[in-house]
RNA sequence: GGAGGGGUUCCCGAGUGGCCAAAGGGAUCAGACUGUAAAUCUGACGGCUCAGCCUUCGGUGGUUCGAAUCCACCUCCCUCCA
């Protein structure tokens, strides 16, 4: 296999489709640094390992030389992708997009080299742009091809509301292609139509046609729906070690290797050992092991990910009381408290409501010991360790 | 501008005068089982001074012994016509 026929396959690894396959391999050979356009939403500044798939793959360009362009799409927040369920998002302020923007900078930086990085916002060039360029930009499409779009289309049928400048959208993203003339632009698969929105302007533009590159949507925690923020199913990379260990523990055996295969920087054949190993009847937690020890180590360090792994095996595997237990002290007026009063001021459960449901279904302890008198009254100048579930810990000293 | 349809508890969605804190599903939480797996099973899922009480069904005001359900006005959304 040539070199560029070796790149190719490495940047088509975990792709979910590529438009044109045959281009890219042409643009390849050429042996020029591509630009490599990727944008990116300045209204989520907490990325999380879904938004990484697309950053491995950047990485992966920059590694083999290429230019990597990172879009922070300040004026398109202004309208907010179409793409999901929402309808209307709030603009946001200059300040917070640049705010945004530096917190970007901050957790894509471990992954991507800064020193091979160009930061773009598109606001730039569309703000040059002006009402009038805005206008014609409008009249390069129609409402009957921006109804192919499939979300469009849905929302049309389900007679639910599209605003008009949603149609903006792809439109003011595919010109940041020909603003920024693109080689290869990569985007999630539900990016499709943005995406291929910025071959068309940049043809009619008389540039060449960008290539489109599409990662998939890497499941969340549940193993269904995308990993998202308002879904609740993910993993920041932000989060803590001891969380983030906790998180891909929690994940199913079948999800683990949708992660390996999407998130590892593991060869293929170190992988296919894993599932060798397993397949000859070793237990899939320790590879599962693996995977947290190096995504923790990517995104803190390795002393990091063996202190989580350590915590993990006190905390679970021998049942231990976790050492990072938070002390609360809760005051009385009287001297005393009933429990379910001194649980909901302990933060372990939202309302007294639910402490009594708690401890009704046998899920309170005090020191260890269940909780079976849901009117029991805790006195003033004592500390314990109150717990509900499994996760849910406080020191709780009554005053 | 006209006609019609609709706004229900986190989400979807039943409910057209009392049996409604409101079916069913999803999400979530807890318990069992485990590898803190997943799947499965069981239960919970508005609040409180919790075996009792209080506040909810877009908003306000009515009718009624009694309203998510009926009436009036307001408001927001959708469809069709112009």
């Amino acid at each position: 296999m040539s070199d560029v026929n070796q790149a190719f396959a490495e940047l088509k690894r975990g792709s979910e489709e590529i438009l044109l396959e045959d281009e890219l391999l042409e643009k390849l050979k050429q042996g020029k640094a591509l630009k490599i356009k990727a944008g990116f939403d300045p209204t989520a500044p907490d990325l999380h390992l879904g938004h990484t798939v697309l950053i491995n793959k950047l990485r992966q360009f920059q590694q083999q030389g290429h230019e990597v362009i990172f879009l922070i799409g300040d004026f398109t927040g202004m309208i907010g992708d179409p793409t999901g369920k929402n309808v209307t998002r709030k603009p946001l302020t200059k300040e917070d997009v640049l705010s945004n923007a530096e917190t970007y900078k901050e957790q894509v930086f471990k992954i991507l080299d800064p020193e091979k990085t160009t930061v773009a916002f598109n606001s730039t060039w569309m703000e040059k742009l002006g009402a009038a360029g805005m206008l014609k930009l409008a009249s390069r499409q129609t409402v009957a091809r921006m109804m192919e779009r499939d979300d469009f289309k849905k929302r049309y049928a389900g007679g639910q509301a599209i605003a008009i400048h949603e149609f903006m959208y792809p439109l003011v993203q595919g010109w940041d292609s020909v603003a920024l003339e693109a080689d290869v632009e990569l985007g999630g698969t539900d990016q499709k139509f943005n995406l291929l929105m910025g071959r068309e302007l940049q043809k009619s533009e008389g540039q060449r046609p960008q290539t489109v590159l599409m990662m998939p949507l890497l499941e969340g925690l549940d193993g269904v729906q995308k990993m998202s923020k308002s879904l609740n199913n993910y993993i920041g990379i932000t989060d803590e070690p001891n969380e983030m260990f906790g998180k891909i523990m929690s994940i199913s055996d079948d999800l683990m290797w949708r992660y390996y295969d999407l998130l590892s920087f593991k060869s293929i054949d170190i992988i296919q050992g894993y599932k060798d190993q397993i397949a000859a009847g070793s237990n899939p937690r320790d590879v599962k092991i693996d995977l947290a020890k190096e995504l923790i180590e990517r995104f803190h360090d390795n002393a990091a990910a063996e202190a989580a792994h350590q915590e993990f095996i006190n905390r679970f595997q021998k049942g231990a009381l976790p050492d990072d237990i938070s002390e609360i002290d809760v005051v009385t007026d009287n001297g005393e408290i009933a429990i379910a009063n001194l649980l909901k001021e302990a933060g372990l459960v939202v309302s007294t409501s639910e402490a009594m449901r708690m401890i009704k279904q046998g899920a309170a302890k005090i020191e260890g010991e269940k909780i079976t008198d849901n009117k029991l009254v805790i006195k003033a100048d004592t500390t314990a360790v109150y717990q509900v579930g499994k996760r849910k810990f406080a020191k709780v000293t009554v005053k």
